[in-house]
RNA sequence: GCCGGGGUGGCGAAACUGGCAGACGCACAGGACUUAAAAUCCUGAGUUCCGCAAGGAACGUGUGGGUUCGAUUCCCACCCCCGGCACCA
């Protein structure tokens, strides 16, 4: 007897991986690929059970499809740019690129010693210059194509700190790091043109089909289509001239007799002009730059109350030809739509608030059905489906058809068009920080902004030995990376000096690890055309927006440069569940972080793996425990104990296919034949990870019953027990290996040094992944009786055990006779009986009418 | 407010197409083994009630209704929890 002792095992294991590049893969274009990816991560110190749950996830995935016959793809690399490894400077005053290379050293030994199954060798770290050099590349040629441009744009900043904060590092409207309140700057600063691809990607999530509907809609929130018009309300008093008008955006233009008023952003471009041409410019400012301060700060914090004024100038209804007046409002965003609208207080909830606060004109211009609302007496607005009245001609119409018809009458009269607007904004790329892309462009006095050619790529970044955390962008700090001659005349230069956000990193590496090492592109087309799209993808939920959207869109960039052709790089997607523990998410400051290497160290690797993929499905949050833990460690050691007992007996034995097998026999088979379709579907397709360790633990209970039935008492764990009665008896012997191998190589993807140990002993020497997925075979799963419950008005009152096959009369008849229900349908009168596809009997009794 | 996902034993959960609710595990209880304990192997267990017992009855998947021979599953209304978005005109 010897004991289960997963460290040696898996240690072990994990040296044999290694030296025989177990995971490395190359191109291989006579074997169906499976690209299988968890979202890289980031390298913060030390990785906790929370962020290996997708790791462990991904790698049952792998490890199932390598034994499937797939040629896996299944790499792993570092999102290894970002602000904690420069605030980790200034700190610890380390440089950001130790801080993060020890720590991917770290990292990296943790998920060795998890034995998931990684390419190594194709390992890539986004802050190097291999890696980065490529997002440089891509920026230039988005550069060509007006993708990427520059604006000026408003950042956050703290006076103290003379630096640019992440949103992130402003907590309740001051400085996270000294409490200063934060102010805000204009800088010039670089954006990629993602709108230019909003309604491809809004139409791509329909094909979507195997990502959850969660993510699906919160994309769908992000882009945020709506469909409208644009309508011109000319300024009154003024000229024709396109300056003298506002214009608005709507998507109730059918409401526009109703537009009592116009109002402006705080940020519209005509405020400037309308404060300066009112009788006091510096109180209109004033006004004006109240509401501006309040965006940044009192938004945060709660609903801000509906405030404004009005500007004293009127616009003319291009309906009505009626003036109405201008007013700015606090409520209106500067950058949606027009940065104006049109206000109808009737039937638009904000518009009425606004309108009842300032006693502003509320015309009805929508009648609900059966109803006859007032102005005057209006309770709320009215947004619902009507009949339009006090509308001119359009009166009489539905709501429905007055929006087309209107806005084809606006765009006839050249005062309006349809329009759709979104919601998603371009993505402002500019960093202010050292540790990060630095962005390829040098500005030249000649010929402006101008790429940096490929040959000079990558431009690296400058070695900084002091981190402060002050001034603005920290390479502008270096002369000899900022001045740079002109690519174009060679006149001196002034290099970009800020970096690009670290989702620019990691929008497209999943395209890099299908050729890692290219030094003359940022892979090979061909190289993706073999591996591309990701199969299955899978990572936090907290990137449901941001980075699968940036993914997406990259994936189109690098599709309209020529060097894929495919859309969407994720066919299936799995946002995984957080790890709970005490009701909180893990995290350092809470204390409440579980180390992976603390669990290997008690009860190993696979047990770890185990417990994390049975204690719920893969999208579930957990709450962990130690002691379920325990549980999978016990359950390891059952199965150890009962191959050890076996295994002795087994090195004669066959295959019990076409063996003459006793009933008990045929029942072991039967079960290790469904144990095997069960846990193929729970993996894949279902991926319900917890029921194909359920099923698992159901076999290896069976695997016991059939020892225990056969040798009452027996105790598989005592010294000596050399199982003789299984060698006396082949068919016994075939039937006993078959449920053990099949059960090893079944739970090799979520137990792999285990069960590589196990197959070894059980005398193979190729290994599980040689050994292929077990075949499962209907004809030795079929079940020769089956077990048909009864019911009774609705209520079960007995079983009766049927041979498989029997025909509806037969099952029928078998009901009827049965002891436990009889009593239930003597004086009764039979109103209808139902056998559904032979699985179940249905009787319907009514007491016998009195004669 | 809008959108999405949920609500099942003491706990984590299962039930795949409308068909035996609670598989599997944790915790718990009992038995075997042991001088004893741990470990192990076996057994039990939704709740309530009746019965010495074998066993039996009723109730039971958030609440209330509906469809159906039959509903955790489908439909309607509502309550609660989690997540996302939130003055987007």
């Amino acid at each position: 007897m010897s004991d289960y002792h997963p460290q040696e095992i898996e240690q072990k294991w994990q040296r044999r991986w290694q030296e025989s590049r177990a995971f490395e893969v190359e191109v291989d274009a006579s074997k169906p690929k499976f690209y299988c990816l968890e979202m890289f991560a980031y390298p913060s110190g030390h990785a906790h059970v929370g962020h290996v749950r997708n790791y462990m996830i991904g790698d049952i995935m792998a490890r199932t499809m390598r034994m499937r016959g797939f040629n896996v793809l299944h790499p792993f690399g570092w999102d290894a740019f970002g602000l904690p490894a420069e605030n980790a400077a200034i700190k610890n005053r380390t440089h950001p690129e130790k801080w993060t290379l020890d720590n991917i050293a770290h990292m990296k030994g943790q998920l060795q010693r998890l034995g998931i199954s990684y390419a190594w060798e194709r390992e890539i770290a986004t802050c190097l210059p291999e890696y980065y050099r490529w997002n440089q590349w891509l920026f230039t040629r988005m550069f060509d194509r007006g993708l990427a441009y520059r604006r000026r744009s408003t950042v956050n900043w703290c006076e103290t700190d003379q630096t640019v904060l992440a949103n992130e590092q402003v907590v309740d409207g001051v400085c996270w790091r000294c409490g200063t309140p934060v102010t805000t700057r204009n800088l010039e600063q670089w954006f990629l043109r993602i709108t230019a691809y909003a309604d491809e990607l809004l139409h791509a999530l329909g094909d979507l089909k195997e990502w959850p509907e969660k993510v699906l809609t919160m994309q769908r929130n992000w882009i945020g289509r709506s469909e409208g018009a644009r309508v011109k309300f000319p300024i009154a008093n003024g000229t024709t001239a396109t300056s003298d008008v506002i214009e608005v955006f709507t998507t109730r233009i059918d409401t526009i007799y109703g537009a009592n008023f116009v109002l402006l952003a705080p940020e519209h471009p005509l405020v400037e002009r309308f404060a300066a041409e009112s009788p006091d410019p510096a109180a209109f400012l004033a006004r004006v730059a109240g509401f501006r301060s309040q965006d940044r700060t009192a938004r945060l914090t709660g609903e801000i109350e509906k405030e404004g004024f009005d500007t004293g100038r009127r616009v003319i209804n291009p309906f009505t030809h009626a003036p109405v007046p201008v007013w700015i409002a606090n409520f209106v965003l500067g950058d949606y739509g027009t940065g104006a609208v049109m206000a109808v207080p009737a039937h638009d909830e904000r518009d009425f608030e606004f309108a009842r606060k300032y006693g502003l004109p509320v015309t009805v211009v929508v009648q609900p059905d059966g109803q006859t609302l007032e102005g005057e007496t209006l309770a709320a607005a009215f947004d619902g489906d009507g009949t339009l009245v006090n509308s001119g001609s359009f009166a009489g119409l539905r709501v429905a058809d007055a929006r087309r018809t209107m806005t084809a009458e606006a765009a006839t009269h050249g005062i309006g068009e349809g329009t759709v607007q979104y919601r998603i904004k371009d993505w402002g790329v500019s960093r202010q920080r050292y540790w990060g892309t630095p962005i390829p462009i040098i500005q030249c006095p000649d010929c402006g902004l101008v790429p940096v050619p490929d040959k000079d790529l990558p431009v690296r970044l400058p070695h900084i030995t002091e981190f402060t955390g002050r001034g603005d962008s920290p390479l502008a700090q270096v002369p000899e990376f900022v001045n740079a001659p002109c690519p174009r005349c060679g006149k001196p230069g002034r290099r970009e000096t800020d970096t690009m956000d670290t989702f620019v990193d990691s929008s497209w590496y999943f395209y890099r690890f299908c050729d890692p090492t290219n030094e003359s592109l940022p892979f090979d087309p061909a190289a993706v055309k073999y591996w591309g799209p990701v199969d299955f993808y899978s990572g936090g939920v907290e990137h449901a927006i941001l980075h699968l959207i940036y993914s997406r869109f990259f994936s189109r960039v690098f599709r309209d440069v020529g060097l894929v052709d495919i859309d969407e790089p994720f066919t299936r997607l799995l946002t995984q569940g957080m790890v709970l523990r005490h009701g909180a998410v893990m995290s350092k400051s809470k204390g409440n972080v579980v180390d992976p290497d603390d669990m290997i160290a008690k009860f190993g690797a696979d047990a770890l793996r185990l417990y994390v993929m049975f204690v719920a499905p893969p999208e579930k949050e957990v709450e962990w425990t130690d002691s379920g833990l325990e549980g999978s460690f016990r359950f390891l050691c059952r199965i150890w104990r009962i191959a050890d007992y076996l295994i002795p007996a087994l090195s004669g034995a066959s295959s019990p296919a076409g063996m003459l097998l006793d009933d008990d026999e045929r029942a072991l088979r039967r079960r290790t034949h469904r144990t095997i379709t069960r846990v193929t579907g729970d993996i894949d397709p279902r991926m319900h990870l917890n029921t194909a360790v359920s099923a698992l633990m159901e076999h290896v209970n069976e695997i016991y019953a059939f020892c225990q039935k056969s040798n009452p008492g027996l105790r598989v764990d005592e010294e000596g027990g050399a199982p003789g009665w299984v060698e006396d008896r082949a068919e016994t012997a075939a039937v006993l290996r078959e449920a053990l191998d099949a059960l090893v190589l079944l739970i090799s993807p979520f137990t792999p040094h285990l069960a590589e140990e196990l197959w070894e002993r059980l005398g193979h020497d190729d290994g599980v992944v040689a050994a292929g997925w077990p075949a499962f075979d209907p004809a030795a799963a079929a079940e020769e009786s089956i077990e048909i419950p009864v019911q009774v008005n609705g209520k079960l009152r007995g079983r009766v055990t049927v041979p498989a096959g029997s025909s509806e009369d037969e099952i029928r008849a078998a009901a009827f006779s049965a002891s436990s229900v009889a009593p239930y349908l003597a004086d009764m009168e039979i109103a209808k009986v139902v056998v559904p596809n032979g699985r179940l009997v249905s009787i319907v009794v009514r007491p016998k009418k009195q004669p």
